[in-house]
Parts: C-alpha cells; structure tokens; sequence
DNA sequence: CAGCATCCCCACTGATACTG
DNA sequence: CAGTATCAGTGGGGATGCTG
C-alpha cells in the first residue's frame, strides 16, 4: 500500500490508513466479534481472502489490529483491535451513522430493512 | 469516480464519498472557511488544480458541497458544505483527532508543533 | 483453517497545455 | 480566476491456484 512520504496533516494519516476499499468494514467485523480469518471472511459481503489478509496485514502494521497464533492443528488465528483501532473505530461509526442518513434521504431504506438497520 | 453498484451496508456508502484522496482535506479546507477555488487550491499542500476541481465535482454529485457561480468578470464560484457534509465534517474531524494521536504517539509532534496543532 | 505467489486490469492520480 | 482536454504511469484490487 502507497502511502504519502510527507504528512503534512494529521488528517492525511488517518486517511492513509482508512482509505483501502475494506479497511473500514473489517475494523467493523473486528468490533462486532468477528475475530477468526473464515468468521470475517463470512461476514464481509464480496471480499476474497487475499484482500482480507492484505488489508489485515496493512492494518497489523498501523498498529491498528493485533494478532494471536496457535501453531496445533486446526490452525487458529486471532484478530482483534488494539486501543487505536477501537479509537478509529469510533470514526468509523460516525461514517456509519452518515452513510444510513444518506441511504434515507435517498430513499434506499430497504437495505437498511433487509440488514435490520431502522 | 468508481463506486460499488450495490450497497450491502451503509459504511460503504461513506467509504466511497471519503476514499478519493484529496476529498477530507477538501472537506475540511471549506469548514475551515477556504471557499474559492484558488484559496482550496492555496490552503493545500500538494494539489493540482485539476484533481481539485475534480474532487469538489464529485462531493458536488454525493450533495455534500454546493456551488455558487457570477458570471461577470473576474469570475468568481464559491464552494461550500451543505448539511450533509457539515455532518461528514464531523467525522473528518475525528479521523483528524486520531491522526494527532498517533503521531503524538510515534513521536512525530515536529510536524504539528509547525502548524501550531499541539 | 490460515496464508502466500502470480498475473492482469483498470481507475486514480498527476503533468501539461489550452479556453472563457 | 475558473475550468476543460489529453495523455501517461502506477498501484490497488481481484481471480486463481498452491502450501503447511
């Protein structure tokens, strides 16, 4: 992932980490119980698993999620949020918050019906 | 601009309106009262006048910004925040909280010191 | 179950030049 | 000042197949 070299605002940073097409919904699995790789791979509409180990790692190295390994078999794997991931987290929420404003005004509360959002 | 044709949550629908690159920064220049072209265009650090015109069209098409036009000369448009994006500002303004964070944290303050952010 | 390696494509970005 | 047009590079995203 490409990152700018210079921040020359904070907010830039928090964007960086943000801005990948999953980043948003998988820091929301995480904070729902999601925590297992197959659990969130579940729960996350369209991703393939490549790209939620891709984006896991990414977040792994902003320091955004932490991991447990067993190393018995079966394999099992453990993601969960650290402190700042549970503080992006409260971010995330607000776009959530919007994005079901939105979904209303525009008169597409029916998926909102179908998830059980309203 | 590429978005989802389906939506399966509403996160998405945010996602989709914050991931261009410059379109926080963007959001948060006009809260910070930058509403000319040229004035955006000044108040942020690396940005051409192409990518911004085309960022503000799309905030314009998500009903985020709103646009005033004179038509005598020198010309002169004024962009601003509608509702909507007032209440998206209030999400920027957390990933800008976050983003003063982690660089507090990773001990980068050199950068918010210059801009008299801590 | 968890994870890596390849290959490919297209959308985003950005530089430059031009117009009213 | 405000905006359009064109062209090129690249890296993020996705499909698929393999390994422990």
């Amino acid at each position: 992932m490409k990152v700018r070299e210079e921040y020359t605002c904070p907010l830039e940073m928090t964007h960086d980490i943000i801005k990948g097409k999953w980043k948003p919904i998988i820091i929301w699995q995480l904070s729902k119980g999601s925590h297992s790789l197959s659990a969130l791979k579940r729960s996350i509409n369209g991703i393939s698993q490549k790209m939620l180990i891709q984006h896991l790692n990414e977040l792994l190295e902003f320091g955004m999620v932490d991991k447990t390994m067993s190393d018995g078999y079966p394999l099992k794997s453990e993601y969960f949020l650290t402190d700042r991931g549970k503080k992006t987290f409260e971010a995330i929420a607000i776009m959530q918050s919007i994005g079901i404003e939105i979904m209303v005004e525009d008169n597409r509360q029916d998926i909102l019906k179908e998830k059980g959002l309203l």
